[in-house]
RNA sequence: GCCCAGGUGGUGGAACUGGUAGACACAAGGGACUUAAAAUCCCUUGGACCUUGCGUCCGUGAGGGUUCAAGUCCCUCCCUGGGCACCA
């Protein structure tokens, strides 16, 4: 057979094709089997796959298609996040529908992804913006509020003045937009929310059964996203006697209060009417919450002119208003503890407050006049009456006991968590389900009239606000309690509650349920999922949150959605992200178009660990291509050299065909240790590259012999079904050319034979007092004893000893030799 | 400030439980093939030194320590990246 040139084009799409029409991909139950559900993260089509979507993807097809060469029955589908700003905004400055341009963006999205041989069941292909997905947000938005998960009510929220809408918290972090980074400000609107809160024990339950498993990062953010504490409240009074409440988780520091501080918002301030204070709570008023938050941010308050009793000590101390207190937390109020608190002793000193110290440091004692700082080591506790003498992280548990008792005391927990505000002011995403009416008031959509549908038909006029608000048709609706006038609500949901299910709707696209329920129990849990870790406190929060709710509804099996998370790193080129600002972007497409799918494949794996961020590199990429044009041209070389029937007789091979089979044995071992368990595939492509560099180095008179075509013909069997995942379609045309009828698509894993792993003869070192003096080949057999003498008789490990005493003699056989004198 | 990763050749990165540091690839240099170039194939490639040897010394951010042996373990410090940061 004459050697052929390496045209990917035509090799891609013809496998591609072929593939495709014998149903490679489909994924369905197969009871008794084991099942493996991998999937990636699903994209936003925004129109054109970039390199973050091709790294994502060729990892998690990579381990799809390992997985079912494996044996596993393997799930792998992929879909679209498709609602959302984007195509809002392409339809106001270019006048097309949002569907419109979300279908296009979807066709050309699906176009890429097929080119690139991703192995998907594109039958299970779902989008968000299909009336009969969102048609299940309404549904579980209505089951929740049945629950008690939904409610409504007017607070203050973050407003994305470019995006023209709300953003939870969650999107708002450091008071920047996630999507657009624009500066978020503070609005107070009525909006719907789902309450997360109330499993804020359970998520953070979970994370114990996600450990080790998921990136331990990953967890940690969310358990500080969370933010559990547990303290106490306290009943402080003011001098009128009335309750005035509080938290803290310093209850030891009880004794120490000088002063109290409330936050501006605070409705009981309502009753002050000094001048200065209303002025100073109106100024911080109206700063936004992003300078509030922000370091800079100087400390201040003013006296409220209130006094509150502190119900321990009786102590009256006067009641600031400051504007560090947040109302959202606790009780929107705090105590006030100068000696143990770093941001109340700057406040005191700042205003003439005085400092009462209340835990001492047993070592060396601290002399109020001298402190510089806050004690906030631990310590024990003084001029704290009947617990002065006792140590300050006991004297938390019995100051609490103490205010239990006395009923001026409750311990509570308290979250940084805040429920999940849902309502965006935005046309292109799933209606809530809800309906106004004058008489009945605010009345939940009946599931029979699901879904309420997004109209298609809408005209923006160039404005950015939603047409929702304008539409009579859509607005207007008989009340389903009295069938009098009513209105619809105008606002659609975060898109985020849309990806909080797709992954169990996969199980059953088309199924008349929310999920079928053979499906969604055979398919479910996620058992590897991928992606990038920006979500670690968005999606991935929402997501279990969700996957938990649907659990207590007996929707599906599990109550954590993904098994194993792997969160791969982002691409790099020249120093930074790749983005459209930062003008260092490369298209796939070009990529492809240069050097094949197989070759951008490749690359995205063998340039840097899935976890870390890969470093684009165009010579890099040539490096790839490289490597398969040099299995192409060995393999077509010697193609006819192929036999599928061999019975290799280990015991007679010369020598340089023993040394090949074990490259050979030893690559299997090391590649599928590096796949399966360290996840690992640079690693694994270098170990490829040296099979084929040790091929290159192999006589060729040797590989004419019959025994040389069967080792030969083990070689190509094994690479090639080992490359497949890595790059499938090269790999399955070189496999057909050698004359096999079999599918690598539907081959198995290679196997290795262990004892052909191991080497006849290594390298062991010898070393005097751990410096090496020499190296001698031997083999990995010979005992401690052998080694030490085979040293001992070496030339120059004698010339180094002479004239010192041997005091010690380390073997590591197989290794090395350390002999200690001196 | 707190928490978590990480710091290895000119570059991306290897080195699994302490046991030959630099696999593999890129770049660079040399050779073969060619009228020539590209492509391909082969060789060299951490640094310094000289007596050019199957040579000596140095070398994994810095400094100490443990060990026969440290990129790997321990302590202190420096730098980079990421996360958290008025949450009472």
């Amino acid at each position: 057979m004459p050697e052929q040139d390496y045209n990917f084009d035509s090799i891609e799409q013809k496998w591609q094709k072929i593939w495709a029409e014998r149903e490679i991909d489909k994924c369905e139950i197969i009871e008794g089997k084991q099942k493996y559900y991998l999937l990636e993260m699903f994209p936003y089509p925004s129109g054109r796959l970039h390199m973050g979507h091709v790294r994502n993807y060729t990892i998690g097809d990579l381990m799809s298609r390992f997985m079912r060469m494996k044996g596993y029955n393997v799930f792998h589908p992929i879909g679209w996040d498709s609602f959302g700003l984007p195509a809002e905004n392409a339809a106001i400055k270019n006048n097309i529908p949002p569907a419109t341009w979300t279908e296009d963006n979807i066709a050309n999205m699906k176009k890429q992804l097929v080119r690139m041989g991703f192995s998907y069941d594109w039958r299970r292909e779902i989008t968000t913006f299909d009336r009969d997905y969102y048609r299940w947000n309404q549904w579980m938005f209505l089951k929740m509020m049945e629950r008690g998960l939904v409610y409504k009510k007017k607070s203050s929220v973050n407003w994305c003045p470019q995006c023209q809408t709300v953003l939870a918290n969650e999107q708002a972090e450091n008071g920047i937009c996630w999507r657009c980074e624009s500066t978020v400000e503070e609005k107070h609107l009525e909006q719907w929310f789902f309450k997360i809160t109330a499993y804020a024990e359970d998520l953070l339950a979970g994370h114990e059964t996600l450990k080790g498993n998921w990136p331990e990062q990953v967890i940690t953010m969310q358990r500080n996203w969370i933010g559990r504490s547990t303290g106490l409240r306290i009943n402080f009074a003011f001098d009128t006697g009335e309750d005035f409440p509080i938290y803290t988780t310093r209850p030891d520091t009880v004794y120490g209060v000088t002063f109290m501080v409330i936050a501006p918002e605070h409705p009981i301030l309502d009753r002050v009417k000094d001048r200065a204070v209303r002025e100073f709570i109106e100024r911080i008023k109206r700063q936004s919450s992003a300078d509030r938050v922000s370091d800079e941010m100087e400390k201040e308050g003013i006296d409220s002119g209130l006094r509150i009793v502190n119900p321990f000590t009786g102590d009256v101390v006067p009641l600031y208003v400051g504007n560090f207190v947040l109302m959202e937390y606790g009780t929107g109020a705090i105590m006030a503890v100068p000696a143990h608190d770093t941001r109340d002793f700057a406040f005191a000193k700042k205003y003439g407050i005085p400092v009462k110290l209340v835990i001492d440091n047993p070592d060396k004692p601290i002399r109020v006049a001298e402190m510089e700082d806050a004690y906030i080591e631990d310590g024990v506790c003084v001029d704290s009456g009947p617990f002065t003498g006792i140590k300050n992280r006991e004297a938390i548990e019995k100051i609490s006991d103490y205010a239990v008792q006395k009923g001026f005391g409750v311990r509570e927990t308290n979250y940084r968590l805040r429920d999940w505000g849902i309502s965006r002011q935005r046309y292109w995403g799933c209606p809530i389900p809800v309906i106004y009416c004058d008489k009945c008031g605010t009345v939940p959509v009946p599931e029979k009239d699901l879904p309420v549908e997004l109209p298609l038909q809408v005209d923006f006029h160039g404005d950015s606000r939603s047409p929702l608000g304008q539409m009579e048709e859509f607005l207007n609706v008989p009340c389903p309690v009295c069938g009098g006038r009513a209105r619809r609500e105008t606002e659609t949901m975060d898109t985020f509650v849309d990806s909080s299910w797709y992954f169990a709707k996969f199980t059953s696209p088309k199924s008349k349920e929310m999920f079928d329920k053979k499906e969604v129990n055979y398919w479910m849990p996620v058992d590897h999922y991928i992606g990038g870790i920006e979500h670690a406190v968005l999606h991935l929060l929402y997501a279990r949150f969700f996957n938990m709710v649907m659990h207590d509804m007996g929707l599906v099996p599990n109550r954590e959605p993904f098994t194993r998370l792997l969160t791969q790193g982002m691409v790099i080129k020249d120093g930074a992200k790749m983005s459209k600002s930062k003008g260092n972007v490369v298209d796939p497409d070009d990529i492809i178009k240069k050097y094949g799918a197989d070759t951008a494949r490749l690359f995205m794996l063998f340039a840097s660990p899935p976890q870390k961020d890969l470093d684009w590199s165009d010579k890099g990429v040539e490096g790839s291509f490289r490597f398969l044009g040099r299995v192409w041209r060995f393999v077509t070389k010697h193609a006819e050299k192929y036999t599928a029937n061999r019975a290799i007789d280990g015991a007679a091979l010369p020598a340089s065909l023993t040394a090949l089979r074990g490259e050979l044995h030893r690559t299997v071992m090391i590649v599928t240790g590096d796949i399966a368990e360290r996840m690992q595939f640079n690693t694994a492509i270098a170990r490829m590259m040296e099979l084929t560099n040790a091929l290159y180095q192999t006589d060729e008179n040797k590989l004419e012999t019959p025994q040389g075509k069967e080792v030969l013909s083990e070689v190509f069997e094994k690479l090639l079904t080992m490359l497949f995942p890595f790059s499938p379609h090269i790999a399955e045309e070189l496999w057909q050319m050698l004359g096999n009828t079999t599918l690598l698509a539907e081959s198995t894993w290679p196997s290795y034979e262990e004892k052909l792993t191991v080497r006849q003869m290594v390298e062991v070192v010898f070393q005097v007092n751990g410096k090496i003096r020499a190296k001698e080949m031997a083999s990995p057999s010979l005992t401690k004893e052998d080694l030490e003498a085979m040293a001992m008789a070496h030339e120059r490990i004698k010339e180094s000893i002479t004239g010192k005493q041997v005091r010690k003699v380390i073997v590591i056989p197989g290794k090395l030799v350390n002999i200690v004198a001196g």
